[in-house]
DNA sequence: CCTACCGATCGGTAGG
DNA sequence: CCTACCGATCGGTAGG
């Protein structure tokens, strides 16, 4: 088959219709993001989805392939947030870094839908034949190496005591951050999650330092 | 009415009626905590309970009155295990609970659907108009109020530092554990959640007392 | 990306 | 008049 050939017309229009397809994937994917947050990705039909986005239910399929596809568009799209997160985190001195959660947590307070998705997803995600599965369980080995790897840098500058196990202090850190969202999430009005995120820095200083 | 009546023939048979129904109830009941726990309250169909409780939909809903009221018979007999363990816990004495932790860790671990039944109904809860929503709201803000206690008693009786925020704390032990709980169902190859706990118990002593 | 549909399954209810 | 269900089917919706 010629498939190596460009088509005839691939000039300006061509490029135009793609661009104009990924800006509609980019915002059919905002869409999804929002209703999976609020009734999960099994309490999400493909219908509600088309609905809200102004399209058919084989328009939507036609951009995502099946439903699965398009919660995995979803899970990739909110990793790029987490990437950036971290790569300003990893950009400080590790001193710093704890120093920042609170901050960070002062920022999710405004977006509750991105912390909601998260918590939604996870859950879903349990079971290994869950189409998500796979990439929670990257992603929180990933986080547990990062965190992991930040401690461990601190031990070697002296900023953190020795008798510390990096790994397994790394998924508490993680634990009771994910925890705290959680209670959160659940009843805003009896958890302040700025405080309490403050609250654990500081317990999370006493204990790296041995203070 | 005559409704303090009994009934003219209520020997043997109509209270073994009833308490086959009552049996029949608690066994459909731990069948769909099963299932819940696995595909999620909105991941389960009726007809799939139905059919692995033997018995039709119509029979089903006779017992619960509708989905929703299975759910909240399920969470209320998962909730007669999490009473149990509470009990468990004040029987003893403040200073021997930290080291109880492990201990439940250890029994939880085979018992992996009670707790994924949990992570599961809670993010499955988290919009105020779930049917679980209420339930989970009053489970988390009674069981920081207990913790809560716990620590409060222990700083009485000069166990426990006294500059520390005994709700901040609650929420921070029971959201590690949590956290904890949800890395180990979802890559329980890469989480050992009794090493975690134990880890976490350590900590947990060295924060409160303040060594 | 559309209209026009499929096999099946959804939660819930009818009469008996 | 009660209980503990049954087989059949309701109007709509699921993913594809």
């Amino acid at each position: 088959m010629s498939r190596a050939d460009q088509p005839p017309h691939g000039d300006g229009p061509a490029t135009g219709r793609r661009e104009r397809a990924r800006l509609r994937r980019e915002e059919i994917i905002l869409i999804a993001a929002g209703m999976f947050a609020e009734r999960g990705y099994r309490g999400t039909s493909l219908a509600d989805v088309a609905a809200r986005a102004g399209i058919s239910e084989p328009g939507l399929l036609h951009h995502f392939g099946n439903k699965a596809g398009l919660l995995l568009a979803v899970i990739e799209r909110r990793d790029l947030d987490s990437e950036a997160f971290a790569m300003e985190l990893l950009g400080m001195e590790p001193a710093d870094r704890l120093r920042a959660l609170p901050e960070f947590a002062r920022r999710n307070r405004h977006r509750t839908e991105l912390a909601k998705l998260f918590t939604v997803l996870v859950a879903e995600s349990l079971e290994p034949d869950a189409p998500g599965h796979g990439h929670f369980v990257a992603r929180y080995r990933a986080m547990r190496a990062i965190v992991a790897d930040t401690i461990r840098s601190a031990q070697r500058a002296g900023l953190t005591r020795a008798g510390l196990d990096p790994e397994a202090k790394a998924a508490e850190i993680i634990a009771t951050l994910d925890g705290l969202q959680t209670q959160w999430l659940l009843d805003p009005e009896a958890v302040d999650i700025v405080a309490a995120v403050e609250a654990y820095a500081r317990t999370l200083e006493r204990d790296l330092t041995g203070s």
